[in-house]
DNA sequence: GCTGTATTATTCATATATGAACAAACGTCG
DNA sequence: CGACGTTTGTTCATATATGAATAATACAGC
């Protein structure tokens, strides 16, 4: 239980500090993720569920990515109380590097990683929720 | 990766909501346990390199655990700079409420976790450092 | 159309974590 | 002894996360 919670811990350490060299941290490239995968502006409620987290947190993290203007507050046509997370053009380029970032963490720790039983891994997964 | 990291978290979910019964967090927890294992005050300093985290946050970690009555700090005769963590019978009795707690969890979540290589996981670690 | 309930995002308080800047005290070396 | 660099804990700013309380808006049922 420990040594899965200290590689897990070791592998997120890894892929901050990946990111923090592109200015993103995984929080913030996980809501980036997010947009461009819907590749249209998300209400942020909507983006809170596909990040798993509480809304409080994603009017923070919105907060954060519009003051680095990789991302925008946008109306909501049709229901005035949502707004909407809008990436902007400096956000794809942004989401792009951080998931090249990623994919370059992924291949380095593949070899130390790839002992793992990735079955075992999901079984436990499956069964702990 | 994401399964080691998503079960990872998915064990600390678990670990939290277990410590959350008696009070305690994941943090507090680990503070009190090296408290309790030094068996005499510890430099605050000295408790921060032992839970693997800065100074400033033990500060913090300390200020609340003094306010829930688990810890006190007391000066070191030797060095006026120096304050050290001492723990209190309630801080006692708590840690060891928690570490129940934590190995029922351990035992609950044994069987799941078996099927993990655990040698596996301690040559990943030990890749990654 | 109103009323009551639900939903949306925000704010606030809190917990955890980091790192920079700081004051006080320590120790060493000349 | 005294100046200087080091160590100790704290404070502050920041990032991430949660949950409770709030205001504005939406909508269902009467």
């Amino acid at each position: 239980m420990w040594s899965l919670m200290q590689a897990a811990h070791a592998v997120e350490s890894q892929l901050e500090d990946a990111l923090a060299q592109v200015e993103l941290s995984g929080a913030k490239l996980a809501a980036l993720t997010q947009l461009v995968e819907a590749d249209e502006p998300v209400p942020l409620g909507e983006l809170a569920a596909r990040c798993a987290c509480v809304r409080s947190n994603i009017t923070q993290l919105v907060d954060r990515l519009e003051a680095d203007k990789l991302v925008r507050r946008v109306d909501d046509a049709a229901d005035r109380r949502s707004l909407r997370a809008a990436i902007t053009p400096l956000g794809r380029e942004r989401q792009a590097a951080g998931a090249k970032k990623v994919d370059e963490v992924r291949r380095k720790l593949g070899k130390a990683l790839g002992a793992i039983d990735h079955a075992a891994l999901k079984r436990a997964l499956s069964d702990l929720d």
